[in-house]
DNA sequence: TTCTCACATGGCATCGATGCCACATGCCTT
DNA sequence: AAGGCATGTGGCATCGATGCCATGTGAGAA
C-alpha cells in the first residue's frame, strides 16, 4: 500500500533544520489515493468521492501542504503575477499608486511584484524582462522611458501605462488630465489678478509635464496675458545635490515681478515652497502658490496650499481594474482613460495686489 | 536537420495576435544544435566551444528569447524572489521601508513581492500562504501580527522582522531602538524644564509601541516626574472615521496642565498637529511637540518639528541585506539588529513656563 | 442474467529548463 | 600505431501540478 515514489528517498536525507516540501503526490500518499484524484480534489474539477475529498483535504491539512505555483504555472497558462513598475517609491505619489494597484488585484487574487527603476532607463527595461521572465499576466507602468514598454508589448504582455503616455500602440492608458488641471490652475491664479505668473516643471518630454506646461500656456491665452519664457523653468537632469534648489531660487530673484508660482507636482511644490520661506517670503501675501497634486505635508502646513487634487489611489486602482479586464476577458481593444484632478482652493493664493 | 519535436505542431495554430513563447528548444533548432548545448552556451556552465555559443546567443538574441522562470525555479532550488510584507503603503515610513527593500534586493537580482495587508492579520496570513507558494527565498515582514511569521518559520522560510518583534524563534530582526529614542526625546522636553507631558501611541501590544511608551517612563522615572496615567492616550482601535481625532482633543482638553506631547509615530503626529491647531494653541509656545519618525511634512510647517528621526531606508536594505546573508551563505542562527535613531531638535519644543 | 451507461478513478504525457551521465571527437603520449 | 586523456556534445530524467483519456466500478434496464 504504501508506494514509494522515486523521489521518496530525499526525504530520508539528514534534517538539516526544514522538512523537505509536501507536494501533492504525498498528499495523495497520506490520504491513500493517486495524485490525479488529490488533485481534483482539491481544486473541485472532475468527480471525486465526497468521503474521498474529505481524506485529501484533511491530509493536506495535516502535511501543510502549498501547491507550487511554479509548477502550476508551467503547466497551465496563468502565472497570477502582475508586475508594478513605478520611478521612485519614496515620492508619496507612486507610494499611494502603488497601494491602490496593490490593493485591487490583491482583492483579485493577484500577487504583485515591484520594481522601483529610479528612473533610470535601463532600470525599467531590466524590470520589464523580469516581468516577462516570469510570465507575469501583466504590466502596470508608471512613468519610465519607452523601451520597457515596447519590450512588454512586443512580447504580447498586457501593459496599461500609469500617468503618462509613451506613444506605444496597443496598451492601455490611465492618465490624469494634465492640462484641463494646470489651466483651472492658473486660471485660478489670473482670476485672483495675477498676471506674473511662473512655472516650474521636472520634465517636459512626457504628457505629464509638457500638458502641465500646455495648460499653463492656455490659460494665459485664453486672459490674454503675454507668456514670457523666462518665467518657465524646467528642471530636468538637474538631478545634482541642491542644483534644483539653486535653479529655483534664482527664478525667483531673476524675475522679482512673479507675484503667483504655479509648481507642476509634488516635488517642485516642495522646491518652491522651502525657496520662499528662505527668502523670507510670505505666502500667499508675497507670493501665491498653486501646486498640481496635493500630498500630506500640503494640508499641514500653514497656510495650507491650493493645489490640483489627483485621485492617486484611485487612478491606481482604476489601472489595475483595467489590467484585469484585458487579462481575464481577453479584451483587444487598446483604452484610456482620463480621470479630471480637481482644484482645491485653500489659502496659499489670494488676490495680487496686496503688495505695495 | 530540421527536426521537429514533440510539441512544434502547435507553432501552427492560428496567429491569434501574440505569437508563441519562445523556448531554449527553439533556441536551440534556431542555432543548430540540441537544447543541453544551448543552455549550456546561454548559462555559461560546462564546455561550449567558442562559435557555438556564439551561434546561440544570436538565436536567443533574434527570437526574443526569455528565459522561463517557473520552469527555472521548478528544476532548481531558487525562485529568486523575496516577499515584502508591510501594513500601509500610503504610510511614508511604510514606503520608505519598502523602497530600500527593494533597492538592495533588485541589486543582489532579486524580484520582490509586495503585499499590502492594511494591518489586517487575516490578510498578512493569505500574504503569507502566497509567499509559500511561489517559493519566496524569504520573506521580509513589517508590522503584522503573528500568524504571518509563524506560517512562514514553520515551513522553514527565512524570515527577517522589521521594526517590530513578533517573539517568534528562528527569525532576524531588524529595529529602531524605540525605547531609547522615546527616552531621549522624552528626556529632551523634561531639559527644557517640561514637567506635564502627555504622551498618545497608536497600540502598546507589540514591541515598537510598548518600547516607546517604556522610553517615556523611564525618562521621567530617572527625573523624578510622576507617571500619570491620564495624561496617556493608547488609539488602539480606534480605526473610525474622526474617532482617532477626537480622542486626541479630549486628551488635551482634558489635561490643560499639558505643556508637551510626545507622538510615538508619525500617524499620531499628524493628529496631535492637527488638534492642536485646531484649538489655536501655537506651537512650541502654548505646547511643544515632539515627534518619533520624522517625515517630510514635520520639515515642511512652521515651525518645524522636533523628531526622533529614524534610518528608515536604511532599515530596509539592512533587512534586506540580512536576508540575503541568510539565503545565500546559509545563516543558521538568528540575528537581530537594533539600529539607533537621533533626535533631531527644530521649532517645535522650547522651554517650559512661557505660558503664564 | 447480461448489457449499457453514468459516474469515478488512476496512468501518463505535458509544461520549459537544467545538469548528470554516457558517449563522441580530437590530440598527445608512449 | 594504439591507448589514454582532455574536451565537447546530446539524451534523458527530473522538478510538481494538471487534465486528458482509457480504464474500472456500480447501478439500472432489458
Amino acid at each position: 500500500m504504501v508506494k514509494q515514489g522515486p523521489g521518496a528517498s530525499r526525504n530520508g536525507g539528514g534534517a538539516k533544520g526544514k522538512r523537505a516540501r509536501v507536494t501533492l503526490h504525498e498528499v495523495a500518499q497520506e490520504a491513500g489515493t493517486s495524485r490525479s484524484t488529490a488533485s481534483r480534489a482539491l481544486g473541485g474539477h472532475g468527480y471525486v468521492a465526497g468521503h474521498i475529498k474529505e481524506r485529501v483535504h484533511e491530509a493536506a491539512q495535516r502535511l501543510g501542504y502549498v501547491p507550487d505555483v511554479s509548477a502550476r504555472t508551467l503547466k497551465g497558462r496563468s502565472s497570477r503575477v502582475v508586475g508594478l513598475l513605478v520611478s521612485d517609491l519614496r515620492n508619496q505619489f507612486y507610494a499611494q499608486l502603488a497601494a491602490g494597484v496593490e490593493q485591487t488585484l490583491s482583492d483579485a487574487g493577484y500577487q504583485v511584484v515591484l520594481v522601483d527603476d529610479h528612473g533610470r532607463e535601463e532600470r525599467a527595461a531590466d524590470g520589464a524582462r523580469a516581468f516577462l521572465a516570469m510570465r507575469a499576466d501583466g504590466v502596470l507602468l508608471a512613468p519610465v522611458g519607452r523601451p520597457a514598454t515596447e519590450i512588454l508589448v512586443d512580447h504580447g504582455t498586457p501593459v496599461v501605462e500609469v500617468d503618462r503616455r509613451s506613444g506605444v500602440r496597443g496598451c492601455d492608458v490611465v492618465a490624469i488630465d494634465s492640462e484641463n488641471g494646470a489651466r483651472d490652475a492658473v486660471a485660478h491664479l489670473l482670476e485672483l489678478g495675477h498676471r506674473e505668473i511662473a512655472v516650474v516643471v521636472d520634465e517636459t518630454k512626457w504628457a505629464t509635464g509638457k500638458d502641465r506646461l500646455k495648460g499653463y500656456r492656455v490659460a494665459l491665452r485664453e486672459a490674454r496675458v503675454p507668456y514670457l519664457r523666462r518665467r518657465v523653468l524646467d528642471l530636468a537632469l538637474r538631478d545634482r545635490d541642491g542644483e534644483a534648489e539653486d535653479a529655483v531660487g534664482a527664478l525667483l530673484d531673476a524675475n522679482p515681478e512673479v507675484t503667483a508660482v504655479f509648481a507642476a507636482n509634488n516635488v517642485v511644490a516642495e522646491l518652491v515652497w522651502q525657496e520662499l520661506k528662505r527668502r523670507g517670503r510670505t505666502v500667499p501675501d508675497d507670493c501665491s502658490v498653486v501646486s498640481f497634486d496635493d500630498e500630506t505635508w500640503m494640508r499641514m502646513v500653514e497656510p495650507k496650499l491650493t493645489a490640483v487634487r489627483q485621485p492617486v489611489f484611485e487612478m491606481g486602482s482604476r489601472a489595475a481594474t483595467l489590467l484585469l479586464e484585458r487579462v481575464d476577458s481577453g479584451r483587444g481593444r487598446a483604452e484610456t482613460h482620463i480621470l479630471q484632478p480637481e482644484l482645491v482652493v485653500r489659502g496659499s493664493t489670494c488676490r495680487a495686489g496686496l503688495r505695495e
